[in-house]
DNA sequence: AGATTTCTGTCGAGATCGTCCAGCATTTTA
DNA sequence: TAAAATGCTGGACGATCTCGACAGAAATCT
């Protein structure tokens, strides 16, 4: 489904994104067509779902960012989820299993900003709040190679 | 710091990075070098952080993402730290405040390949795991546009 | 097995795009 | 007020991308 080409062209990619079709052929072997062509397929297959860029929050002045758990109130869970899909400062949610229904990434400029924010699903959810303090990891996608860690594991068992 | 046409401009890339100059010019209303040349300054200051691809990680065949909170034990702070970071599977992870030390993104191809991961750090911290049911909101940035929350909070208290 | 269709690739030409440079207007500094 | 600095425009050049025609390998069908 995803041949060694695509997942090199995938991996340079990542890295940067503009990176040229003249440039991409060359690493990986191919005409820039060819490429171009490849490209297009893995834009049309939803493998890439999107160029972006990546923008640092502190430029546009959240100096805080928090990871949010949110529990809504019973019957409230349609409710909240809207709430917080209409929150632009919520920059990622997920529905979770477990007790915590929701897992929400909150960024903001102020302890203020998050005070109120929080504050309008404060009657609809019980929440527990936690501010990051440090990234020791910072988005970045799985491993693009076949071999998942329980591959390694083995192998590392077998040695 | 930052002005109307550069938000402008990276609203428009954080939705298509492939924008090209042109296009960004025609629709900023200037001409391509001044873009350009605007666009190197943004990423000079690091206001750009990169240029990416966002890749569907069940192209990849990862079926399965959880969010864990991770609790080291004491003085295995760092050790673990470090194995979370050397886990190509953890695609994510903030360090925050709380009981819970570490909140960290995992992306597995099955549920045994949960179990090998956690496995390797079950002796060194305490772990909660929460499976991704569904993603209410995927990744998307901030709010651009200098109207934070709270200020949008008093226009309503005031209407 | 052999023929046909499909898929994936290359090459070259034309169109498009990005970059460099000279010059101009506006703002800041002395 | 004069001088310097900043940010912009337009055009020319070079590089890049895209499109069409065609070739070879793999898969499919008879």
């Amino acid at each position: 489904m995803l041949d060694d080409l695509d997942r090199n062209l995938l991996e340079i990619l990542v890295k940067d994104a503009r990176t040229s079709l003249k440039e991409l052929a060359a690493q990986v072997g191919l005409s820039s067509p060819s490429v171009s062509e490849r490209l297009r397929r893995l834009e049309e297959r939803g493998v890439i779902r999107a160029f972006t860029v990546e923008i640092d929050p502190l430029a546009l002045g959240y100096t805080l960012q928090a990871i949010v758990r949110i529990r809504p109130l019973p019957g409230k869970l349609h409710i909240v989820q809207k709430l917080i899909e209409d929150i632009p400062e919520f920059s990622e949610c997920d529905k979770v299993t477990g007790d915590d229904c929701f897992v929400a990434r909150l960024f903001v400029r102020s302890i203020g900003d998050l005070d109120g924010i929080l504050d309008r699903i404060a009657d609809k959810a019980e929440t527990s709040t936690a501010i990051i303090k440090a990234q020791p990891i910072r988005r970045r996608p799985p491993p693009l190679d076949a071999t998942a860690s329980r591959d390694r594991a083995k192998v590392l068992q077998a040695s």
